[in-house]
RNA sequence: GGGCGGAUAGUUCAGCGGUAGAACGCUUGCCUUACAAGCAAGAAGUCGCAGGUUCGAAUCCUGUUUCGCCCA
């Protein structure tokens, strides 16, 4: 054969690249429906087309592509479908920000151009993180790639906007909204984020019209009161029970308003008596619809004050407010100013403080589908996954409201309204309409509004696979298995895809949704821009490889989503993990030809020497474990588990063990079978986690196109054991370790090889003696005995109750050795005390089950056995 | 105001009813021809606090302190 040669050093960057082209070359991502195959469907959450690859997708698209690689492995016909958003507000902002710089602006350009600008930016710049996703070895369906804004895309959303319209779900009213003055858009409820800010409480009076004093209201808006409609106070207050229905004038704005009473005002809150501003807050747009009031507005969509707002028109809202106030206090009518801490709404992309107006958009009705999409996560039909974010899920859509889903941008899906400039008939259709089918006009002009960006992903799941049309593809991958995403976007999308999908497709989009945590920096801190602690997930693939941070991400990631705390320690331990595996590898192929061997007959069973038995029952059982991990996705546990097994179990101990068969021809064939099996399936079992270096491995292995990501994954069942073997090699082993102990604790040269007397048990001393030859290999002894020399004088050591004792040299320091003896002597007493009385209890006899009772009593024998042996050595002290 | 999560070795975290675990760090000793990105051996925890349930509690229950998040 001839010997392949590896680099000591695994240098990721060298191989990376070239992997993943021969992936692309082989088609190896792409699927197509099989029905002889069951599938297995992911959608990726879309990227933004703006976005630039951050640590969240590092470890989103980690655990989507490490479940996505194992289930291609364990036969499934895998579809993981990538794609791209338009996120209509970021996108459309990123291209403003760009054209201003050339001196441009959005309505100077024009919409049609304007829009052309963004589609160009788009085709450019757009979609760099795909290139990046590659980079972290996303095996995703390229092929398949979706645009939320691509034609079919856009027939999907607009079917879905006339299904709900027809259904009698959308409507277009006068409401209060939530409106950005910077983004110049109305945004819905969760896109508002609410934080304490601290401000003001103002006391200001209004004075009765019949000149008899007056009644104090507080207010946190005092700008508000030129849009004062009344004064409101509870109707069980009894300090205001004879105001009600009297009137008031509005200060600075001298309108008569009157007083009225609603049970919405808190009787606790300032004076008890409240301003109701109708335009302005959607509380009082409430009491103001209960009580007939009008709505009148000071504040205009580019958040300055307006015509209504008498000589404050153009002024900001902070000034107008600071001047206001002035003007109030000047007319005596302000009572008294205290600090106050509350909770304003702040727009979640641009922080801008978010204005209540009153303006026409379209709301879709939720109570329906929310009911819907709760009682299908209740029923088991959707898995959320870690349980704790159940009670999310539910209680959002226990206490939804309707869907704000127009917005006043340019980039997005435009709302499929029509008007008749004829008649004014209102047509929804998927296609513009040619004739009104009302007077026959021809002339039409559409909703100027898009469509929240929100409202187009919801339909992800299906609309990626070709719905409206009932393609193949749909048919054969909705709905989806698996969905990985994080906490954040729950209500945004996650529950939105539930719903559209029992919507439109009659079932769930996916059958199990989980929920990752968020990736903070080493001191537990979100990662920002303003704090400057983003780490760039493309750093750190350059500087520990693409392997070391997927299997960090992994192997961070826990079953509860837990928030992951990254820190350059776990990178650095994962790449070494890597070189681990590199250098086992180079170990094997430097004494076997895996390819050959493999594809020759299997050792029968009598070949097989005492360790490759137990290498090949710890092999099976770490299968058995990590697929059953895996199987649930449990995927930090099943990291775990292979690492031991990789590093504990076949580089520490089976690859030490396999140097003395090596050397002889009798027992080497089988031994570099199972090392040439354990090294085939141990990369197979990592290939899920780290593609690169197990692919790269892989062709050095076999060349050519036998990818290692096409292969089976192990499967335990079908794996020989040796139950008995195994029990014997494990009893060797901890032989081993008690005489490495005796040596380190008393400081014997490692490299000096001693003489080791065992004395005990025959079958022990058996098992010993026939591996001699190995146990003095990897223990670094010089002979192994069974007889004492009654001349000479031992270091004396405990394995059970198998005596293990060291020729000792004249200068040996046995007072410390008596020491020693005592401690362990002292450790086992203790433990002997506290089983005997467990045992001792009549009550744990009768409660514990039998397994724990034998368990304990065996235990306790085995400890007495020890303490007698250690009480022995200390008599044979003297 | 309502809800959720964390508090376990120096650090970051697993475990979640039957002898306290891992990684990193630390200590001691080793360049043993796969690997010093390594090897061997070790030290290190009254599992936030107080009650309770149980033969038995980090693990279940109640209360409490504290840190963080979400919703209103």
């Amino acid at each position: 054969m001839t010997p392949i040669e590896l680099d000591p050093l695994y240098e990721a960057t060298k191989h990376e690249e070239q992997v993943y082209s021969l992936w692309l070359s082989q088609n190896a991502f792409h699927s197509e429906p099989n029905p002889d195959r069951t599938p297995f469907v992911v959608m990726m959450p879309p990227p933004n087309v703006t976005g630039y690859l951050h640590i969240g997708h590092a470890l989103n698209m980690t655990l989507q592509d490490i479940a996505i690689r194992y289930k291609r492995m364990k036969g499934f016909e895998t579809l993981w479908l990538p794609g791209m958003d338009h996120a209509g507000i970021a996108t459309q902002a990123v291209v403003e920000r760009q054209i201003k710089e050339q001196g441009l602006t959005r309505e100077g350009l024009g919409r049609e151009e304007f829009v052309r600008r963004i589609w160009e930016w788009k085709d450019k710049y757009g979609g760099i993180i795909l290139s990046q996703l590659k980079k972290l070895g996303v095996s995703a369906d390229w092929e398949r790639l979706r645009f939320t804004l691509d034609e079919p895309y856009e027939r999907a959303v607009k079917s879905a906007f006339v299904h709900y319209y027809k259904k009698g779900l959308l409507y277009k009213g006068q409401r209060i909204t939530n409106w950005c003055p910077h983004c110049h858009t109305a945004i819905s409820d969760i896109e508002v984020a609410y934080a304490n800010d601290k401000g003001h409480l103002w006391y200001v009076r209004y004075p009765f019209t019949d000149g008899s004093g007056f009644v104090t209201i507080a207010t946190t808006r005092p700008e508000t009161i030129l849009a004062d409609a009344a004064v409101a106070v509870n109707p069980a207050d009894p300090r205001y029970a004879d105001i009600v229905g009297r009137e008031v004038i509005v200060p600075v704005a001298n309108r008569v308003i009157p007083v009225i009473a609603d049970e919405a005002v808190l009787l606790d809150f300032g004076t008890g008596a409240l301003k109701i501003t109708p335009g302005h807050d959607p509380t009082d747009f409430e009491v103001g619809r209960r009580h007939n009031l009008p709505g009148m507005a000071v504040i205009g969509l580019d958040g300055l004050m307006n015509e209504n707002a008498l000589h404050y028109r153009g002024m900001t809202v902070t000034l107008a407010r600071e001047k206001i106030v002035a003007e109030i206090d000047a007319l005596g009518l302000l009572e008294k100013v205290d600090d106050y801490e509350h909770s304003v709404g702040h727009c979640s992309r641009c922080s801008s403080t978010i204005e209540p107006i009153v303006t026409d958009q379209w709301y879709l009705h939720m109570k329906d589908l929310a009911a819907r999409a709760l009682e299908a996560e209740r029923e088991g039909k959707v898995e959320v996954l870690p349980v704790k974010w159940r009670k999310v899920y539910e209680g959002w859509l226990e206490n939804i409201n309707d869907w704000c889903v127009s917005r006043q941008l340019w980039w997005g899906h435009r709302i499929p309204v029509y008007h008749c400039e004829s008649c004014g008939e209102v047509i929804v259709s998927v296609d513009a309409p040619h004739v009104c089918p009302k007077c026959g006009g021809t002339q039409f002009s559409q909703e100027s509004d898009v469509l929240d960006t929100w409202f187009s992903s919801a339909l992800w799941p299906f609309a990626t696979l070709g719905w409206p049309e009932q393609t193949a593809s749909l048919k054969y991958y909705y709905p989806t298995s698996l969905l990985i995403t994080g906490y954040d976007i729950i209500f945004f999308w996650v529950a939105r895809m539930v719903m559209s999908g029992l919507e439109f497709m009659d079932d769930v989009p996916f059958r199990t949704v989980f929920i990752t945590g968020l990736v903070r920096d080493e001191q537990g801190r979100k990662m920002s821009k303003s704090l400057k602690n983003q780490v760039d997930p493309l750093d750190l693939i350059s500087t520990y490889g693409t392997d070391a941070l997927r299997f960090t991400m992994a192997s961070l990631s826990t079953y509860g989503g837990q928030d992951i705390l990254l820190s350059d320690q776990k990178l650095l331990s994962s790449r070494n993990f890597i070189n681990k595996l590199w250098n086992a590898t180079r170990f094997v192929v430097a004494n076997v030809d895996v390819k050959e061997t493999l594809a020759g007959p299997h050792p029968a069973d009598d070949q097989l020497g005492p360790f490759d038995r137990w290498i090949l029952t710890r092999l099976a059982e770490a299968t058995r474990d990590v697929t059953a991990k895996m199987d649930v996705y449990d995927f930090g546990e099943a990291s775990h588990r292979v690492y031991e097994f990789v590093w504990g179990d076949f580089c520490d101990w089976y690859i030490e063990l396999s140097k003395i068969p090596l050397r002889d021809e009798a027992r080497a064939p089988a031994t570099r079978w199972v090392l040439a099996y354990a090294l085939e399936n141990t990369l197979r079992l990592l290939h899920p986690f780290v593609p690169f270096v197990t692919e790269t491995i892989t062709q050095q292995l076999y060349g050519g196109d036998h990818l290692m990501m096409m292969a089976a994954y192990p499967e335990a069942d079908t794996m020989a054991t040796y139950e008995k073997d195994a029990v014997q090699a494990d009893f060797l082993i901890g032989f081993i370790k008690a005489v490495r102990n005796l040596k380190a604790v008393f400081h014997l040269p490692p490299t000096e090889k001693q003489s080791v007397v065992a004395v005990g048990a025959e079958s022990d001393i058996a098992a010993v003696m026939a591996n001699a030859e190995a146990v003095k290999f990897v223990g670094r002894f010089a002979d192994i005995d069974t007889r004492l020399d009654t001349t000479q004088r031992y270091i004396k050591g405990a394995y059970g109750t198998m005596q293990v004792m060291i020729l000792a040299k004249s200068d040996f320091d046995f007072e410390g050795e008596l020491k020693v003896l005592r401690g362990k002597l002292e450790i086992l007493n203790a433990d002997i005390v506290k089983l005997e009385a467990r045992l001792g209890n009549q009550d744990f006899i009768a409660h514990a089950p039998v397994e724990v009772v034998d368990k304990d009593t065996l235990r306790l024998e085995a400890l007495k056995a020890e303490e007698q042996l250690v009480g022995a050595f200390l008599k044979g002290q003297g």
